[in-house]
DNA sequence: GACCAGGCACATC
DNA sequence: GATGTGCATGGT
């Protein structure tokens, strides 16, 4: 699968953020929400000066919201955000670097206990911030996986995420480049679940 | 004008 | 534990 779509449509280069700092931004800013909307708000963020956690830490959860407002469901992400820095600042000091000295699994469950950060956010924090080693699963994934017979949609997003890592070596650049590619498959016209005769998954089909 | 995005928390049974 | 609902924008 990871070489079909590979050759299929290239490297994805992400995630799509200039410093760790803004990934943990945009982890937060893209639940359920399309990634156009979220590169406003993160536009409108850089403009205010008020991409970092330091800075919004002090903010007004009222102005913060309407910065973010074009990432949708503004009043949630905006008290998502200050939960964050309020964690990140009191744990970490505002240090990308003293968090990624954490062990992952440590620092998942940390992640898991601040306000709106479920699974997903937390491995996409995790892989793309930081660099660890942990397979995100979104529902793209899921979809995409099961459309295939590998595993159905009932199963949990440990169950899923199991799957990925116990088939796969523990490589950052292989589950960033892997996650980022079913996430670019999710996108295409076709929707993979009907697969047009152009889906590069195709040749999964009868036993590929 | 409908439909849907790279989720999550919380209520209810 | 399973299932349902609110959140409340902008692109296609």
């Amino acid at each position: 699968m990871y070489r079909l779509l590979l050759d299929a449509f290239g490297p994805q280069h992400w995630w799509p953020a200039e410093t760790a700092e803004e990934v943990l931004f945009g982890a937060i800013l893209t639940q359920n929400t399309a990634w156009k909307n979220v590169e406003q708000a993160i536009a409108a963020l850089k403009a205010a000066g008020m991409l970092n956690f330091r800075r919004i830490a002090a903010y007004d959860v009222n102005s913060l919201a309407e910065l973010i407002r074009p990432a949708r469901f503004m009043n949630l992400k905006a008290r998502a955000l200050l939960a964050f820095a309020s964690f990140f600042g009191s744990r970490y000091g505002y240090s990308i670097q003293r968090m990624q000295c954490a062990p992952a699994d440590r620092l998942r469950e940390e992640l898991l206990g601040v306000y709106r950060i479920g699974p997903e956010t937390a491995d996409s924090m995790l892989l793309y911030a930081l660099a660890k080693p942990v397979f995100v699963i979104d529902a793209y994934t899921k979809r995409i996986m099961s459309r295939h017979g590998f595993l159905s949609l009932g199963h949990s997003y440990d169950d899923f995420q199991r799957f990925f890592m116990a088939h796969l070596p523990a490589d950052v650049a292989l589950y960033n480049e892997f996650h980022a590619l079913l996430v670019r498959a999710g996108n295409c016209v076709c929707k993979p679940t009907p697969l047009c005769d152009r889906c590069p998954l195709r040749k999964l089909e009868h036993g590929g």
